[in-house]
RNA sequence: GGCCCGCUAGCUCAAUUGGCAGAGCAACUGACUCUUAAUCAGUAGGUUAAAGGUUCGAUUCCUUUGCGGGUCACCA
């Protein structure tokens, strides 16, 4: 058993005495007539004086007693909705029931006729209340009032970390965390029409994977006893949409869940959600394109703007995009010309000379984004598609005709973070094959340091892949920027935390 | 994983140089028949995250551990 605080203890009494009064603290059905919303409607849009009957439900949210009447809030999943509650229409017995035993959090059902109290707000005049729900342990106390029709809240529940374990009480006491995660199922949503509308085809990939790839990434790694098999949680979805693409279809996408088994911030979960899609017949730019033009749809439809508020800035979404080379925008910022060192030792000499201190054991392609992680990075606020990225990190990627150093690769920057990356996708199986050598993969599935090619998915490319562009995007980190969070775990309901004990 | 900061009543927060652990809200008792952060009077509520150390005395100083936040690193 649950041990029961003393806050506790007492509501845990009031429940009892409800029982003894013959009452069910938790009956199985409830009988509403109106949401909060439908009953202040229905009584606005009646002649004044004309009754309007409703039987409402929710959750008592503020109480105010004055002896022989009580005003108090419901809240349910619509609204507020306020009651008044007379001795004289309820009987003694009834009041002090409520008055004793009817606590905040409890779920109610209260039936009765709409007026307007001498403050002019839309109240229901109760003339019955019953248990919903009892609620034995009491929300975390907050208070509100509502200040020139904003909401002012006094100690508000906001301890990050009580707030991610108890989501559930989190979501109870405070709106606008529910209004965040209402945002997110829009954004999705959006997301999905404006794929759909263009012809693409939303699909389920498998989850867990005999092989991972697509990403750099560390995975998780699971079992399946029947069949004696190691599976790993997907890193990405990469892979299995371009069979697809071998397979006929010509426009996918899937949203869904990846499993990351690296170190969490404010902008990375364990667990996230991307979004892929693979356009055939299609390149960078085109994706390019289509990137800035899904990305201003998305807050158009959920915000009705395309310029935004993050961290303090003002960001315009609206296309087109600013677009830099990658190479430019490094010489611009660090006077490095990366084309002028194509080896990792002579960048890194490069780098040193100018004051930098890159790793030691970095290969060219890692020193490059290393460089874009600290200099670009953190000032680009407006959304900027950076473009052209070194092959050695970009073992998907098709060249940049004439340079071999080169991929057609972009990623997406707003508010100082990666949002997207791209590229013009290898379809070539030879190359693809000999890529894979590069990045150190290795046939031999049993050694554990190093990723094992993924020989299925050369298989499809040897049937022919048509050429296209590919797509991926954190989808919380759209969500992050289009509701203002500094957090990821302020947009996934239940970001992972360390255990307790 | 490194470094920095935090953890005090159900919630939000105080506590002087190391000197009796406090307030508001919530709870409980009472008053109050149009209140809305209702108001007024009173009561109760604590292993100060945990363990250890220094000290006459520790919420405060030290060590270790746990959890969280930030930051850096890691992230073919």
């Amino acid at each position: 058993m649950i041990e029961l605080t003393e806050l506790e203890r007492v509501r845990l009494e009031k429940l009892n005495r409800l029982r003894e009064e013959g009452m069910e603290p938790y009956p199985r059905q409830a009988n509403r007539t109106h949401t909060t919303q439908e009953a202040i409607l229905a009584f606005k849009s009646k002649a004044e004086g004309e009754p309007v009957e409703a039987t409402v439900v929710g959750r008592l949210r503020s109480i105010r007693k004055m002896g022989k009447t009580t005003f108090t809030h419901i809240e349910d999943g619509f609204g507020r909705l306020q009651l008044y509650l007379r001795l004289d229409d309820l009987g003694d017995e009834w009041m002090a029931l409520f008055n004793e035993i009817f606590d905040l959090g409890d779920f109610v059902q209260a039936q009765g006729t709409m007026f307007r109290t001498r403050t002019g707000e839309v109240t229901l005049h109760v003339a019955d209340i019953l248990m919903l729900a009892k609620a034995l342990t009491p929300l975390p106390a907050s208070k509100e009032e509502v200040v020139d029709e904003k909401r002012v809240v006094y100690s508000a529940f906001a301890d990050p970390e009580a707030r991610y374990r108890q989501r559930y009480a989190d979501l109870a006491v405070n709106p606008e965390v529910r209004d965040i995660f209402r945002t997110r199922t829009k954004i999705v949503r959006a997301l999905q029409r404006f794929l759909d509308d263009r012809g693409f085809i939303e699909v389920e990939t498998p989850i867990l994977q005999p092989i991972y790839g697509g990403a750099a990434a560390r995975p998780f790694t699971t079992h399946h006893n029947q069949l004696h098999q190691d599976l790993f949680l997907r890193i990405s979805f990469e892979l299995y949409l371009k069979r697809l693409l071998v397979g006929g279809f010509e426009r996918v996408y899937e949203i869904g869940r990846d499993f990351r088994n690296e170190g969490v911030s404010f902008k990375h979960n364990t667990e996230f959600t991307m979004l892929e899609f693979y356009m055939a017949y299609a390149d960078y730019r085109d994706v390019m394109t289509l990137t800035e033009q899904m990305v201003a749809y998305v807050a158009d439809q959920v915000l009705g703007s395309t310029t935004i508020q993050y961290n303090g800035h003002t960001i315009d979404l609206s296309p087109p995009w600013k677009r830099l080379q990658l190479r430019e925008a490094l010489v611009d910022k660090t006077k490095i010309d990366i084309a002028k060192y194509p080896t990792a030792d002579s960048l890194r000499q490069e780098m040193v000379a100018q004051g930098h201190e890159p790793s030691e054991q970095s290969t060219r392609g890692k020193l490059i984004e290393s460089l874009l992680d600290h200099y670009l990075e953190p000032d680009l606020i407006q959304p900027t598609f950076i473009y052209d990225y070194p092959r050695d990190i970009s073992p998907l990627a098709k060249s940049v005709p004439g340079d071999p150093h080169t991929v057609e690769r972009f990623e997406v920057f707003v508010g100082g973070m990666e949002l997207c990356n791209a590229f013009t996708e290898l379809n070539d199986p030879l190359d693809q094959e000999q890529r894979f050598q590069e990045m150190g993969h290795d046939y031999a599935v049993d050694d554990k340091e190093r990723h094992p090619v993924d020989e299925d998915y050369l298989r499809a490319l040897l049937y022919g892949m048509p050429p296209n562009g590919g797509f991926g995007m954190g989808v919380d980190r759209l969500i992050m920027l289009l509701t203002d969070q500094a957090s990821i775990r302020e947009v996934i309901l239940f970001p992972h935390l360390r255990s307790k004990d």
